[in-house]
DNA sequence: ACCGTAACACTAACGGTTAGCCTTTCGGAA
DNA sequence: TTCCGAAAGGCTAACCGTTAGTGTTACGGT
């Protein structure tokens, strides 16, 4: 019944990755709140109701390789080395995804974000959703209850080293600053 | 030149209250997606336009008084006793906070709030503000620059008990979990 | 060869938000 | 007291993101 490789999962994908890349250059090169749904649709030359049945929001344009980054943070927990201590992957983990987004290429994508407060807004919310996975993948691992404050907690301090760095001059060294401060915090836990 | 004391500003605050408590009665009564803007304006007989010069945001109507929670914590940090330490005053402060969120009579409102995807990431927005208000504070106090990483790390992780509380089945109890792991994360920086 | 369905298109609309422009009303200076 | 400037409010009309409703095509599995 499934099974997806096919052309027809090909050429969606193609239409998917057509849209995108056609929203960030418009975006890129007329500004985020210049270029309208319509003109997108226009220029990828697909439907509006099309680009919306791949992107939930205009913002979801931007943000396109949002999973990965969720679905590194998890794995950074549950597929690390066995007997390797959490907090220390876990910054690792941070320490790429900011020197993913600092790296010289991306720049110009990184300001319009932060030029645009509908995409910053739309950043954190989707931060949001990360720490909740995070935190799942936390729980699961430690082996408590999915709702334990000390995993949702220190899922959301994680999340906060990642934004923090970002918005610092010397990201490199925010994360490591913040990781000294989730260490100590998860230490005084009971789980630590 | 200005001054404020007059009929004009009682007037403005007058049509201001008016329309908040006209759109948060209509919200209740009907829910707070199946109301328009146009139905509250309607209600509270004034112009859409006047509306919107009131609050900046459909949602920006049910959080009338997020005001009063930024002064809050901005006061807990600057107008605290002498001597006092910083992060237990805090954090009563977030207990104070919690406690009236919880209180018997609130519970319609907030249950609206978790029911609207809307109006849960627009409080997230509203609380990023919060932490950089404290941040701001915090810095100011300790006497060291604002873009002092630890200042807006703490800020962060306070804003966080506060979110963390409110999603909590017992939240008194989750506000000490939390800021038990603030005061180890305090005190593992060069300031604490 | 055929059927079910996923992908896409088109039209219209809805709802939040804003621009442009005009009227009223108050506060304070002349 | 009078009058001017500005603030508050109003009206109209639109912009823009987003969705519902309704087809149409083309692919995949049987």
């Amino acid at each position: 019944m499934n099974e997806p490789s096919g052309r027809r999962e090909r050429k969606k994908a193609a239409t998917r990755q057509k849209i995108a890349d056609t929203a960030l250059r418009l975006f890129l090169e007329r500004g985020y709140e210049a270029v309208g749904i319509r003109d997108v649709a226009a220029e990828a030359d697909v439907a509006v109701t099309t680009l919306f049945s791949h992107f939930a929001s205009k913002e979801a344009l931007v943000f396109e390789q949002d999973r990965g980054f969720e679905q590194g943070l998890v794995r950074a927990v549950a597929d690390r080395a066995p007997g390797e201590p959490l907090i220390p992957a876990l910054r690792s983990e941070i320490h790429a995804l900011v020197r993913h987004c600092t790296a010289p290429g991306a720049a110009p994508v990184w300001n319009m974000i932060e030029a645009s407060p509908a995409l910053r807004e739309y950043e954190e919310s989707m931060r949001l959703r990360h720490a909740e996975s995070l935190a799942a993948a936390l729980a699961a691992d430690l082996g408590v209850p999915e709702a334990s404050i000390a995993c949702r907690t220190i899922a959301r301090f994680v999340i906060d080293a990642y934004a923090l760095a970002r918005e610092a001059e010397q990201p490199e060294a925010a994360v490591d600053e913040v990781f000294r401060m989730i260490e100590a915090a998860w230490a005084a836990t009971d789980l630590g």
